[in-house]
Parts: C-alpha cells; sequence; structure tokens
DNA sequence: CAAACTTTTGACCATTTGGTCAACCCAACG
DNA sequence: CGTTGGGTTGACCAAATGGTCAAAAGTTTG
C-alpha cells in the first residue's frame, strides 16, 4: 500500500506537459520578464491552450517562481563545488570554467536570473538573503583563508567573486552585444582570456 | 529673420514636459522592460495625464527609441576618451574608474541598455553595428598597437573591453544582489579592487 | 482685452491580458 | 460496454493597456 498522507505521484502526461510549459516560460521570461511575458506567448510556445496552462500551473506567477526556485540550485552548484581542500588557485580557475560553461550551455537561465535582479529581485530576495548569502559568506571564508595562508595573491574576496560573475555570465546575458562586436567563437577566446586574467590577478 | 524651414523651436514648456517625461520613462523602462512597461505608470511618475504623455510622443515607442538614441552618446563617451597618445596603462586604468563612475551615477541607464540587449537589442541594433562597432574596432586597434609596442601585457583586446564593461556595469546592473551580498559601500571597495586587478592583467 | 496659439484633460475605444468555467474528450478498468 | 477520472478546450469575463478626440483651460501676442 503505498503512501497515502502525500498528494499521488504526478502521471507521465503532468511530467511532461509540466516540464514543456516550464521550458516555454523559461524562454518568454527570459527575453521580455515577468511583466512582458504574457499566458498566450507561454502557452504557444509550449504548443497548449491558455486554460490548459492553468491546468498545469495556478497562474503567470507560479510559472515564474517554480522557474526561480529551480534555476537557484543550478545556479549556487558550480560554487557549492569550490573545495577549501583542493589546490586554491585551480579551484578558482576550474570554477571560472564552469561559470563560464554555464553561461554557454544554459543563456536562458542566466538571462532570467539577470532579469530577476535588474527588476529588484521582487521574487528572488529571500532565497538572495538565506541560501545565496550563506554560501557566499562560507566561499569568501575558504578564499580569504587561502589568501592569508600566502595561496593567493590578497584581494578582496567577495569582489573576486563579482568579477567572475560578471565577466562570465557577461556572455550569456550580452551575448547580442558580443556577437555583433566579436562573431562566433567568442566563448572559446573567453575561456583563455578569463584564465589569464584570474591566473595574473591571483598567481603568488 | 531666423531660420523658417526648421521646426520652430520648442518652448519653456515642451523642454520642462519632454524632460519630465523622458526621466520618468527612464525609472520604469530601466526596471521593467519595453513590454513589462506601462503609458500609465510613466505618467503617473510624471505627474502627466496619459493623453498630455502623448501630446508629447507620439507612442510608448517614441519614449523609448527616444532614450535610447540620448542613451548611446553618453555610453559611448568614456571610451572615446581613451587617449592613442596617452600612457597606456593609466588611459585603460582611468577608462575603467570612468566607466564604474557611470555604473555609480547613472544606474537606470545602465540598466536600460542592459535589458535592451538581454531582448535582443530589438530598437538598438543599428546602433551597435554602427557607432559602438567602428568605436570597438578602433579602440581595439589602439589597445592591439600599446601590447605589440611592449607598453602592455598581451591580451586579447577585445574580450579586455568585454571584461571592463561586464565588471563595472555590473554594480549597477546586478546592485540588488551586490547589496545583499556585500552592503553598502560597495562602489569604493570596487574602485580599488578594479584597479587591482586590470593592473596585474595588464602591467609589463 | 480679444484673437490665436499652445497645452491639458475627461470620456471613450479596440485590443490584449490573466483568469474562469462548464462542457467535452478519451484512455483505463470493472 | 459503460462508467469514471484525468486531461483539454471554446466561450467568456473583468481589468488593463495603448491610443484617440473634441472640448476646455492657459498662455502669448497684436
Amino acid at each position: 500500500m503505498p503512501d497515502d498522507t502525500a498528494p499521488k505521484a504526478p502521471s507521465r502526461i503532468q511530467l511532461r506537459n509540466r516540464r514543456r510549459i516550464l521550458d516555454a516560460a523559461l524562454d518568454v521570461f527570459a527575453v521580455h520578464g515577468y511583466r512582458g511575458a504574457t499566458l498566450d506567448q507561454i502557452a504557444e510556445a509550449a504548443g497548449l491552450s491558455k486554460p490548459n496552462i492553468l491546468y498545469y500551473f495556478a497562474g503567470k506567477e507560479e510559472i515564474h517562481v517554480t522557474l526561480l526556485s529551480q534555476l537557484m540550485e543550478t545556479w549556487l552548484d558550480p560554487l557549492v563545488e569550490m573545495d577549501a581542500t583542493g589546490d586554491p588557485l585551480d579551484e578558482i580557475l576550474s570554477y571560472v570554467q564552469r561559470k563560464l560553461d554555464m553561461a554557454r550551455d544554459l543563456p536562458r537561465e542566466s538571462r532570467l536570473f539577470a532579469n530577476e535582479i535588474l527588476q529588484g529581485a521582487p521574487r528572488m530576495r529571500p532565497h538572495l538573503e538565506g541560501e545565496l548569502k550563506s554560501l557566499f559568506d562560507e566561499k569568501c571564508g575558504v578564499i580569504q583563508d587561502w589568501m592569508n595562508a600566502g595561496k593567493l595573491a590578497k584581494v578582496d574576496p567577495r569582489h573576486l567573486l563579482f568579477s567572475i560573475w560578471a565577466t562570465t555570465q557577461h556572455y550569456a546575458d550580452f551575448e547580442t552585444q558580443v556577437q555583433v562586436l566579436s562573431g562566433a567563437g567568442a566563448f572559446d577566446e573567453a575561456r583563455l582570456h578569463l584564465d589569464t586574467m584570474f591566473r595574473r590577478l591571483l598567481a603568488v
């Protein structure tokens, strides 16, 4: 006899359609932001009727919130992986590469995040002040320890992380501009450039 | 007898109200993007009625386009000032400082620009491909020459500029996040950090 | 001051938007 | 094969939105 207190497991159709909707919504929200996106656009992109969308999600806001929650995990993951017991310079430089990979492979997620922050994080602020802040403080401590131990050149760890986020996410969020100015292949060039930059900044 | 072919000079009221409208619109577009902004919000923020807004501008799009055109000049200005005959490292580092000043003093403009690029630059692409691209190519040439002359360490000039834009504009576009993680005073810390970073990257 | 203008607005309009609902479809199962 | 329950939708609604217009309110000027 299966669990009878929890809501029954979602069917295959539920799973497929919820995924479709979230995927379509990611496309739309990433480009137009929350207010600029419409349920009709999402429905069209998902290949479902608008009432059908509302059958799976209670409303526009719930779709957005669901996307943001899922995003938070993905977003923090590369930083979580940074290992206090590893080689400091390696750890930082491979963190940079992981972030750049994310910008290349998940540009929509990057833009969704950028939109939310640009708007003042109306729906994400609790996540920022909670999970992100504590992870941030923890890793800043690790980096500071590395610097105090003479394993890395000294800089402000907080602004080091800001610089890593800024430079990597730039290739997703400002892809249009990068494309216009620099054509394709920017990601491979960025890989080298960012490695050089943070190596020169941090090498002892 | 003054010029009678040109449209007559705008009155004092014209000037004042157009400025009010553009200022209000900048507030709204910077936060919500083009689609997410409404004429009612703009009218309210400007302290004018909606029909009155439409008396000064033909429509929502014209307000947006006007803002973007004005922005382009401001935006390019710090880079224009970079002087091929000056001291290379000084020129780059003071360019970084000017960009950071802009992020601090004109955050709304930075966010307006970010929104436009995030959306794929639907209204600004010609400006990017024209004015920005040619200025970008010119200055990349200057920087490359400096490097060839051994005045700066070698890096890809294009990605150097991307990194400068990314790191400075980050403090305007992601201000909410920076605030949450790092409190006030981030700009002064950023000043030092970015100077250190680009100095270590470029010093010979 | 009165004519001639610029500026402002209340009322209105068509379309879009987020959301509802009753009816309908359809596969699974007794 | 008929019932049952999850899944789907056309028709609809109220509010919001971009925009219009004629008339009113100010302002300038002969």
